[in-house]
DNA sequence: ATTATCTATAGATCTATAGATAATGC
DNA sequence: ATTATCTATAGATCTATAGATAATGC
């Protein structure tokens, strides 16, 4: 697929992406106009549509590359302690955490073009979630909960804190409190 | 201020309440029309705006009624399975849940004109659940946490188990999730 | 030759203002 | 008299298409 492209227009759609995450984070997908996210290249609109043919293919695009962000390297094993370092990670990139969290804000109203794709995501992420969990504490973790329950938990936590931190970044300590969700997860009275 | 208005006019006032929840819902505040609202109600968008005068206005009047609507009432004080007991009932309202998550996804974009009033909000939130936490569970919890520390976890899974809810409504059980998470914080190793 | 970019523009929206008309309340 | 609603419309946008021109790659 990118054997089909030129290298300059590779760069190019780099570039428009990069402007196209910043956007986005500023405005949401909704309120991101293409006049906006191209004159962040010094393209005009139409020129920035030689690229993307459509607005919803360059949000296909953001979510593509999100995808291949955060995708597991093939072998590496996820865990824990590299989820927490994730979340650390997160806060030194507001703009990367925000571009997500709007489209997700987004994504629940009625046939968003994003919908679909954070649907099949979550479903995804609970059940890699719920590995993870797995091979961290076994079967039973406090409270009675199995791994596949406590995964929906986990990931909540995660996006739940951070609209939190988003919109207070400096009275919400996000690595910490992920740190304590952690603890808590661990803090077993299994047998 | 009720009484500066005719009954006529606080009745269609509500109406426009109504149907401005539910097109925030389906389509988020940036993408809500008010042509859309006001033929909802049977107006013009015209008509709308001579009961709110921009549409900023309606939001705020979105945002008041939200606040009116889910604040505790004086004396009661608020408690953990009453807590649950709102998740339950979230859990039968889709349309409002949908209404504050799309809120709450644009808010974080800059200059959102709710961006003050959840950052506001979510604070007050986290001081009233610390207080809650410590009346049911005293001043220590699993983990090592405090009431204050767990808060902001607290608050996390509500909104986050809303998104992954609304998201996947059959396969995310709100209520259930959000009980294995109240187990967890009662799972005490405390003394 | 092909690719990248531009100008011009169609066709939809959208919010908000101005001012006219209809309905209601003293 | 005041309130509620309408028609008309200004002034901004926004996405997308058509077609011309400039730059690049064989």
């Amino acid at each position: 697929m990118s054997s089909t492209r030129t290298a300059r227009s590779e760069g190019r759609r780099a570039e428009i992406l990069r402007a196209a995450f910043e956007v986005i984070a500023e405005r949401g997908y909704r309120g991101a106009s293409l006049a906006a996210v191209a004159e962040r290249v010094g393209l005009t609109q139409q020129g920035l549509l030689h690229h993307f043919p459509t607005k919803e293919a360059l949000l296909v695009a953001v979510l593509e590359a999100r995808d291949q962000w955060d995708a597991v390297p093939p072998g590496h094993r996820l865990r824990l302690d590299l989820l927490g370092s994730l979340v650390e990670y997160n806060a030194m990139r507001p703009g990367l955490v925000q571009t997500f969290s709007a489209l997700l804000g987004e994504s629940v109203s009625e046939g968003h073009p994003a919908r679909e794709f954070f649907t099949h995501r979550y479903d995804a992420v609970r059940e890699s979630m719920g590995e993870v969990l797995r091979a961290e504490y076994g079967d039973r973790l406090p409270g009675g909960l199995t791994p596949e329950r406590a995964a929906p938990l986990l990931v909540a936590v995660m996006d739940g804190l951070q609209y939190q931190w988003l919109l207070d970044p400096d009275g919400v300590d996000m690595p910490g409190a992920f740190g304590d969700f952690l603890d808590l997860l661990g803090a077993g009275d299994a047998p």
